[in-house]
DNA sequence: GTATGTTGCTCCATCGATTGTGCAAACTGT
DNA sequence: ACAGTTTGCACAATCGATGGAGCAACATAC
């Protein structure tokens, strides 16, 4: 155990007075199907704790081809839902003996092929994909060496996915926006869906599911009311306030598509008065943990991120479909 | 690029019509070392990237005892400073050609060497350690090892440590808060430091940054204004409380130790009407990007976690002496 | 006593890249 | 024209673990 020099197989058998496959099958868990006796099997491995022996993955790597670790691509650590993806991710995958690699590629393109390259050169056993710019050419990387990924929270045409029940989400969340508007609600008495990109999947399945749900509550639901601006928190804030000048007051209810919605929305309410924003009925489609210490009551939707971690790994150890794309509810946090 | 078999500096060296070796030494850059000429250099390169052919690093690191990777490990993912520093890490580990890996082990010792053990197999070239249950443990592997190891946030005697100066940050915080305090102020004008334990290194510097600066104003300061109950939320939720009933109402200002007693804070404010809670001076030595959205002002310590990473990675090119402790400033958010 | 089977190992080629050494061919100086 | 130097590359051993093949010792069968 004290010594700097790195110990090998070879320093085990001698000491042990076998030979290095023997050691080797030892090591790695195949000694019984190689009829080592029980007793050489115990004495290599206290011989091995003892000189402070552990595998070199490089060379089991090189010659297994696999290397024990196990990728995920996510644009950015900092943010609630991928640091809550991350920490199922490690979790997961050291209960499985592996060693997860995260890294993050700031949603460009190129970063994320290269990262890709990278992670492949170093024979990672499989890699699951978070919110990346450029699906699909990940996937066309991935395939062409044949390397097994999982697309996690976004759906890749021709990949396995697992994604989150956006429409079902989105229509549990307006429905509790509806339910907690005071009846004494004045003026405009609608709801309005603010921010996301109706062009892409979960967004579109979003208002989906928001649409359906008002028209089943009010008989019909205005264009008007989708104001789907982006994801970028000043235009977000601009509408906002767009909107408070044109209803001349605050609506009875908000969805905010995203966490920089609803920053924006608090940005905009440090302004308020008190006795304005307690009456608007809130849901945000993203979850934070700092909505629970507000003045004012907010639904969030939290992703279940074990679950999508899970099922994704399941994907690996029963390779479904290659179009495969698996759903997982939502979890509604009522406020 | 379309071969799902992977390709080899072999495959390569027939293509070319060289060898193995000048293959490799372009691909590794040492081909001008080895005179080989610019031409043979770039047809190789030409017909690597032509035949989708990437270096084998299981195969170079068994060769060089390097592997290219580095790792970090921390407490979790989920926080932000731990996530801002995963940030940081990541961008200067692949600014510098090397790959981040990034564990998070659950404040759990046994986890802790675990990991350290596995990240070691793989002959990772350094590794930083921020927020450890036992540091002179994992320094403790390291060095036996001979793996350069850099602790970050958090000091570990006898290895190189890098950061925060604790006790500036928490003078400058103190100050910010004595100064936002309104002059009308009736009742208890004192300022109280909540959260921590004065047995740890961080703590302790903080309370001494506080109390010097509350010296400076007020001449002295009380035993009962340093509340350092712990970072358990629900432990800090009933020292505000009790702090509250015995003073009749809000302090004067407020030092939140920890992001946790910040939020046990905003939790007992949600009860307490805004005309009270307008009237405190609150800062908190820790970040937390919700705290501008607040409705009233909240100074912040956030840490220089670019820098602190930046000053780890040059503590790997420039090993210092063993015990070498560098500290890093924080940065004040006035609110 | 010979044939056959089982036990418990050992031998050695191999994975793909690296690098010290060797060696022709081209070039330089005289 | 011949020794000496430089240029440009090829050879082959090596890193540490793996696993198919092989082999001696012993047991069992007939």
């Amino acid at each position: 155990m004290k010594q700097t020099a790195k110990r090998t197989i070879y320093d085990i058998a001698k000491a042990a007075g076998s030979s290095p496959s023997t050691v080797s099958s030892v090591m790695n868990g195949t000694w019984k199907g190689r009829r080592i006796k029980e007793d050489t099997a115990k004495r290599i491995l206290g011989l091995a704790d003892e000189l402070g022996y552990s595998v070199n993955q490089q060379a089991r790597g090189l010659r297994t081809a696999q290397s024990g670790l196990i990728g995920l691509i996510l644009p950015e650590h900092n943010n609630r839902f991928f640091s809550d993806l991350s920490q199922s991710f490690t979790l997961e995958a050291r209960k499985r003996g592996q060693c997860p690699v995260i890294i993050a590629t700031q949603r460009d393109p190129e970063s994320e092929t290269r990262t890709v390259r990278d992670l492949m050169a170093y024979s990672i056993d499989a890699l699951f994909v978070v919110g990346a710019a450029e699906p699909s050419e990940i996937s066309r990387l991935c395939r062409s060496s044949g390397l097994p990924h999982v697309f996690i929270d976004q759906p890749c045409p021709g990949a396995p996915s697992v994604i989150t029940d956006n429409e079902d989400g989105a229509r549990r969340l307006t429905r509790a926006i509806i339910e907690t508007i005071k009846p004494d609600q004045q003026g405009d008495a609608k709801v309005y869906f603010l921010g996301g990109d109706a062009r892409l999947h979960a967004s579109s399945r979003r208002i989906v599911g928001f649409r359906t749900e008002i028209e089943r509550h009010y008989g019909t639901c205005g264009p008007d009311q989708i104001i789907a601006c982006g994801y970028d928190p000043d235009i977000a804030l601009m509408r906002i306030r767009e909107l408070y000048d044109r209803l001349g007051g605050l609506p009875a209810g908000l969805f905010a598509n995203s966490i920089n919605v609803f920053e924006a929305l608090l940005r905009f309410l440090v302004d308020v008065p008190e006795t304005e924003f307690q009456h608007v009925s809130v849901g945000c489609f993203d979850y934070e943990p700092y909505g629970e210490f507000l003045r004012f009551p907010v639904h969030m939707i939290r992703q279940r991120h074990r679950q999508l971690v899970r099922k994704a790994f399941e994907f690996l150890d029963q390779p479904p479909a290659d179009n495969a794309l698996l759903m997982v509810a939502a979890e509604l946090r009522l406020a």
